[in-house]
DNA sequence: GCCAACGTTGGC
DNA sequence: GCCAACGTTGGC
């Protein structure tokens, strides 16, 4: 089982708008590479971290769980879309997404400003200067020592 | 294939 | 709103 760190703007969807869901269709990713991820590495019952981005308060606040394999993002499809892409077409997509599911929203994010702080999570994909990828993978370590942090 | 121009991301 | 850093586009 791998573990990621899944980015998203709060005013877009928001771990609140997931756990009021349940669970969602992660779409909108438009990168190649976090394209490329979703479609070959990530898998059913992999485990990721809600991340708030573009936000006053950026970091992470909650875990969920992958629930599908990648299929196709519908939005690209979609001309009222924010994500709508002419160049898709529904016999050869450009665009993948997958479901997840809520498991938890933390009482208290952990911020990036703390994240910066921890030895421990020093070589997060995340942190590294001109990142630019929504889904990056994190290691088991990692996740394992986030999941010990007191959110509270 | 090169690369300038433009667009986007995302922290601050 | 600013701006660094990167990705994408399109002319050549």
């Amino acid at each position: 089982m791998k573990y990621w760190i899944m980015k998203s703007e709060p005013s877009t969807f928001s771990i609140d708008d997931l756990k009021t869901k349940g669970d969602a269709f992660w779409d909108g990713v438009r990168n190649y590479q976090v394209r490329n991820m979703l479609q070959k590495e990530m898998q059913l019952g992999d485990k990721a971290f809600f991340y708030h981005s573009s936000c006053a308060a950026p970091g992470i606040v909650g875990f969920m769980e992958i629930i599908s394999t990648a299929t196709a993002d519908p939005t690209q499809f979609d001309k009222e879309s924010l994500y709508y892409d002419p160049k898709s077409t529904l016999s050869t997509p450009r665009w993948f997404g997958v479901n997840v599911r809520f498991l938890e929203k933390y009482k208290t994010p952990l911020m990036l400003s703390t994240i910066r702080t921890l030895p421990q999570l020093s070589n997060l994909t995340l942190l590294k200067k001109g990142n630019r990828l929504s889904i990056t993978e994190i290691t088991p370590q990692e996740a394992k020592f986030i999941l010990t942090l007191r959110f509270s």
